[in-house]
DNA sequence: CACGAAGTTGAGGATAGCCTCAGGTTCTCT
DNA sequence: AGAGAACCTGAGGCTATCCTCAACTTCGTG
């Protein structure tokens, strides 16, 4: 059981570090949070110990949240190639609203367990949509999913989002059943 | 008139700069360069004042020949389709193959002169070989050429070269003419 | 060959973040 | 209230890179 103090400056470093992570990304100085949130560095590494825990403590709800609104609002169109397009719009709108997101998404791979359980569930979905089309060839995989986001999240971070909606299109375009 | 010593120095510098750039990225410690040109690194400041310099002094010739070698290649089909295709994949093995050229692309926007200056022909290159094609809608741009070769180079920086394939062949299915 | 111009050197100041830990503070329980 | 466990602080050591400049070396010419 943490002390009452040590909870509120826990509370406070989740907020913060949510706050400047949607605001710089994952990469923010772990020095700007922990001032947000009135406390010193020190207590940030005592708590989480590294930025990595920060953010699975702080980013897999937010991402799930994101995730899960993007699954009904896709599932609720009935037309499965339309299921398809909400989807992949719906995740590529979800990184540029997002940097903290976008930045989470393109680091999967490495880091945070958490961050890459959500990370693969929102593949998986993506997948089993694209499974409901007959889609073409060169068929698009799991994997393929996985690259576009981060190819999206480097386009965003590039000042190219109305970029990365393009390219979106016209992969979709391609993937679209005849 | 350069001093002799001077001269060579500068072809040395220039000669381990690329070598430097095309192992690590534009992104390389310039002290690094200088050592291997067995040179200090005021020497290196001293000839070329800045990063920005030192690539414009070694890239444009590297990517100038490079994309030169990929424009014959396509033109060299007689079918316009497939001079898309092969102008499009030709681009991406050259990201593939020098991360300094793939970094060089992704940062056109800012920086050297001189590569801005290649990169902006190898765009209008591809939107000629483009225009040549009935392309469906949505029509690929100029822009969005320069915006898949920004997606490739950060699939590729982080190890994604096969899903950069799949996304560009995808693409390009996309695009093909009916 | 000697002298001045041209060129080189590399330690070190500046920046930017990371992470730690000895010492001080605050809570909580009795 | 007193004691001690829990917690917090923040200066400072560390890394990595950039860039400068006063002192030194070398070249090339007369």
């Amino acid at each position: 059981m943490l002390r009452a103090d040590a909870q509120r400056n826990l509370d406070r470093l989740k907020a913060a570090a949510l706050e400047v992570f949607r605001e710089r990304g994952l990469g923010s100085p772990l020095e700007e949070i922990a001032k947000r949130a009135g406390v010193s560095v020190g207590t940030l590494y005592n708590r989480f110990g590294s930025r990595e825990a920060l953010i699975d403590a702080v980013i897999p709800d937010l991402m799930a949240a994101n995730v899960e609104r993007i699954r009904l609002d896709a599932n609720a169109a009935t037309d499965p190639w339309e299921r398809v397009e909400r989807y992949f719009n719906g995740l590529l709108e979800m990184q540029i609203a997002d940097p903290a997101v976008s930045d989470a998404v393109a680091r999967a791979y490495e880091g945070s367990p958490d961050v890459s359980a959500v990370c693969a569930a929102a593949l998986d979905e993506g997948a089993r949509l694209l499974d409901a089309v007959r889609t073409g060839d060169p068929s698009f995989t799991r994997d393929d999913l996985g690259a576009l986001l981060v190819a999206n999240s480097a386009l965003i971070a590039t000042g190219g989002a109305d970029a990365a909606r393009r390219i979106v299109a016209v992969l979709l375009a391609g993937l679209r059943p005849a």
